[in-house]
DNA sequence: TGTACATCAGTGAACGCGCGTTCACTGATGTAC
DNA sequence: TGTACATCAGTGAACGCGCGTTCACTGATGTAC
């Protein structure tokens, strides 16, 4: 979208190199998949959009699946991001307990904040079904280094370690806790609760997390 | 699935006229939806499988879009059947409390079956975001002639009736108990939990109802 | 500082594919007489 | 009971589309001498 004429009249380059091609190429795909989720990665748009030949895009990609992948794997990073921001604004002197409780809230609210507000990245993070849980791959993860998964995993073993969540319940807790957001998450992005405004929205978030809280 | 023979050798018909065409197509959609989801349903495919010309749909269904909100009106009564088979196995005399709060649970548990078993009919279910809610489309509803959310509310009324839920948490309670089930199915389709076995799914989706119990 | 040249980033043209959809049609059927 | 005929279910051929991908290529660039 932001450097991205229309599809008539596409960039033009001065120069006979780009530069940065593999570059232009994933962030061509990020705004794609920014508008219309997975489906709209589609390759002659991506390369149109940078203004350069269809095929150019495999000196950086072997196909379009590869592309994808590198798309999927920055809306993950995107979606960690989101939940470090509700983590820094976490800056009250609270008990350990609380500040826990805090923790696991701020990427609750992060997750729901960036299906809302990146819907299309949002579908793209999951459209795949690949494994992200042990994934170190540093495209995925965020500021922190940690990927979307593990930031929540720190938040349930700071509940563990502020002895707010016993140990045997910690292992399934991960699914327990993600099920829940994810559910609201999706029935928000085009199922039944599509029409909900922002504060209804948010309430329903929160009353989520308070269940979360105490069903763990 | 059934009565369908290979891509090659499609059916054969004796007579010129089909019969009951317009039925055929609708079936044939659906086994493409079982096995790939909304996206499999399609055209040519099905006239295909019915072993008759791309173009003979026409004369019943005006597009291609016409023929998937078909299907996937039969999907939503399908899960309706899910939920009306769990209802029906709660046979065993309780107070009205506990009966309306097993009667949510088997809507719950009946949900998540049908997303485990039914997975491409139930991302087709999902597929379009079309308002079901008080949708008074016998097609989309089970045996009872409720749909599926119809059965969540009415689950949820009994809960009222039997003084376990307040009226003024009745409102957000649809999405609440909806959001909670529907995210532990999306997951365990093709999210994290896509390589949970039966029984640890089984043991997790009551762990949920639990906490929706509690929760509301 | 100037020239020859190897590198390899991006090109141009073409491919086969399967799709949804439209057109004018054919010919089996059931009905009216 | 037999024939003429209107109906309309299904046909056959074709369309334009945009896609992903492959091929042999060109020509700007940076480097070695």
């Amino acid at each position: 979208m932001t450097t991205v004429k229309t599809n008539k009249t596409p960039i033009t380059r001065s120069t006979y190199r780009h530069g940065d091609l593999k570059r232009a190429l994933l962030e061509a795909g990020i705004a794609l998949a920014r508008d219309g989720g997975p489906d709209a990665i589609v390759l002659r748009e991506v390369t149109r959009r940078v203004g350069v030949a269809p095929n150019a895009a495999y000196r950086y990609y072997e196909n379009r699946q590869q592309l994808l992948e590198a798309v999927r794997a920055a809306s993950l990073s995107a979606l960690a991001v989101f939940m470090e921001n509700e983590l820094a604004k976490l800056r009250g002197e609270k008990n350990s307990a609380d500040l826990a409780r805090a923790n696991l809230r701020a990427v609750g609210t992060g997750y729901l904040r960036f299906a809302v507000k990146e819907t299309g990245l949002f579908r793209t993070a999951f459209a795949t079904s690949d494994e992200v849980e042990g994934d170190a791959d540093p495209a995925k993860a965020g500021k922190s280094g940690l990927n979307p998964f593990q930031l929540l995993g720190a938040a349930l073993d700071k509940l563990v370690d502020a002895d707010v969540l016993t140990a045997d319940r910690r292992m399934s807790a991960e699914y327990f806790a993600w099920a829940t957001v994810h559910g609201l998450a999706v029935l928000a992005i085009d199922g039944p609760l599509r029409n909900l405004n922002q504060k209804q929205f948010d309430e329903l978030g929160q009353r989520l997390l308070d269940m979360v809280e105490k069903g763990l």
